[in-house]
DNA sequence: CCTCACAATTGAAGCGTTTCACAGAAGGTA
DNA sequence: TACCTTCTGTGAAACGCTTCAATTGTGAGG
């Protein structure tokens, strides 16, 4: 910055006013100032800056799986945010584990960013907690039990609630949940929601079928036991995912007499990508990924201007009915 | 720091020994600068590490889509390496935006990470040459032409010779190749890769329906011209990805009288997790994007302490048949 | 032509580390 | 005991920027 503020002829602190404060300085000047920062081929610090500065321009996102488009979703709303307020987007990636969960974590609270997201494992009370730093840090996906954090997440119940409303009017009672484990949070909620509407539905029954997970491999193994009972047990299915719920759907599929959604109507959950594109189009339940990962940056950048004692809040976002042909049928047409 | 060597009744230079040379103070010593750490809850600031140390122990990735699972493992390579080196890895993604990706690069310039790594844009030529920094940089998934960095990327020709090979292989003669636009590298050379397993096998034929993009729904317009065509014109199809395979097998599935392989063997190109669980699962040509992520971060590190001068090197990695049962019928098994 | 108010510019004091030349202590040797 | 070595621990000088009080223009009004 020295060389410069040598080669434009000004002192240093104009330098440092031409990048920050453009309008502090006479418009000659200032172009002084970049030709000769072009032709230098000048970079400023930002480890410099950032210390001197005492402030980061850039906010750190944690995400548990990258796997998972609901996180990538997340990180492009988070992103589009961040920008609008001239502020950049680091990504770690936990990738499923605890430990590095943590040191991502402290990746970004040793490089002194603006402030942290935390889109953390559904299985992480404990670490969560322990995160106690002045970084600013707001949670996606996750509910802040102790209110020490602001969060943003998405009504689990009201998507299962949903999902099996879908079903009721669509005239089904026989209702089969296909789900697990429960130890997710997430599942226990979209199963409660969609008991909730049963409960409120006379004539309508659901049971629960267990899975001891959410991929396409559960699903068909869903699938084979649904075949197990007898033609006409079921005639709705809520799928606590739409991976599941494709997997069911390819093993009934293959099984002449179990038509989707005539003789089984199927809903899914998490509006994956792959849900739409499927020979049978699942209807799914949103959870609108991209809208969580705005509302979280945004309570987070309230937080930094606002320092330690903002208010903390937990916004919910609702996640919205997708109908497509595997409820739907015929009518449902692809746009 | 300061306030930690007061608690600790030591110098401060101790501190910082305590914390990047432990080998250098004694037992004693260390432990009582570690116990007041923990006890003043001491983060170390890394922005004034970096700074007054000159380099910094995190590297930097761009990535160009992370809805892209090859991206995604690239990273999960990268981030393995870069670990067990002890550095950490940042993610900034450009979503398919080339301005985006500038501002990434820059950005981790900026910061002054150790090392920089880009899987761009297939697109990217111009900007990716106007990097010139003093930051180490190396290509993923992409190659320099004019030699300037060092970098990674998978054997396109080889892919498509193989998964033609495969195909002649099972005797079938009359193949399609499924692809587009060609304007991207990656397709034309697959396309090339196909043709030249073709010209050596006598008797066997290669068209080519050109699609304008790599997506399901563009592999389901690709199936709807396949059916156009005479039944039997063509017993064995290549597809520049696997989703453009699941998009046209799905099409063929609902028209009776085009059986997926007997009629018309199809193989996909990426392995994308999906192609192995949809209904008929898609055999495939894997392109090892971890493997492609290890040795590039390798690539990194080695530039990063040899020096600018190190011998700048493109590691080429030939991609690998997946057969399933899109090709191999039922003598292919689940695992 | 002088003042005054305001705009533009200056430069030195930090920011929180690492590094490194030195000082002190401890242990070995003659 | 005197003298060397080897370990430990010390503290001040960078690192490259932002900030801000102070200084130097500048133009309008009288």
């Amino acid at each position: 910055m020295a060389d410069v503020a040598l080669h434009a002829g000004v002192a240093l602190g104009t330098v440092s006013n031409v990048l920050n404060k453009p309008e502090k300085v006479k418009e000659l000047t200032r172009r002084k100032v970049m030709a000769s920062i072009a032709e230098l081929g000048f970079v400023r610090n930002d480890a410099a800056r950032s210390l001197a500065a005492g402030t980061s321009n850039t906010i750190g996102i944690v995400l548990a799986d990258l796997s998972n488009s609901l996180f990538v979703d997340i990180a492009r709303g988070a992103e589009a945010t961040v920008r609008q307020h001239g502020m950049n987007l680091l990504i770690a990636n936990s990738d499923v584990d605890l430990t590095k969960q943590s040191l991502n974590i402290s990746l970004f609270e040793q490089s002194r960013v603006a402030g942290v997201l935390l889109a953390p494992l559904d299985t992480a009370f404990a670490r969560t907690n322990s995160v106690l730093s002045t970084t600013p840090l707001v949670l996606v996906n996750y509910a802040s039990e102790s209110g020490t954090y602001s969060g943003v997440v998405a009504d689990e119940v009201h998507g299962g609630y949903e999902a099996a409303r879908h079903l009721i009017g669509l005239g089904r009672t026989r209702l089969v949940f296909l789900g697990g484990p429960l130890m997710l949070m997430a599942v226990a909620q979209r199963l409660a929601g969609a008991r909730a509407a049963v409960a409120e539905s006379p004539g309508v029954t659901l049971e629960h079928i267990e899975t001891r997970g959410l991929n396409m491999a559960h699903g068909r193994q869903a699938g084979q036991e649904i075949l197990t009972r007898p033609a006409g047990t079921f005639d709705g299915a809520v799928a606590a995912s739409d991976l599941l719920a494709v997997g069911a759907i390819q093993v009934l599929d293959e099984n002449a007499g179990y038509e989707v959604p005539t003789d089984l109507a199927f809903i899914g959950y998490d509006d994956n990508h792959f849900a739409s594109e499927s020979a049978i189009p699942v209807s799914t339940i949103s959870q609108h990924g991209e809208e969580m990962g705005r509302a979280a940056a945004q309570l987070l950048i309230n937080e930094i201007h606002g320092g330690p004692l903002t208010l903390k809040r937990t916004v919910v976002i609702k996640p919205d009915l997708v109908p497509r042909r595997s409820t739907l049928g015929d009518d449902w047409r692809r746009d």
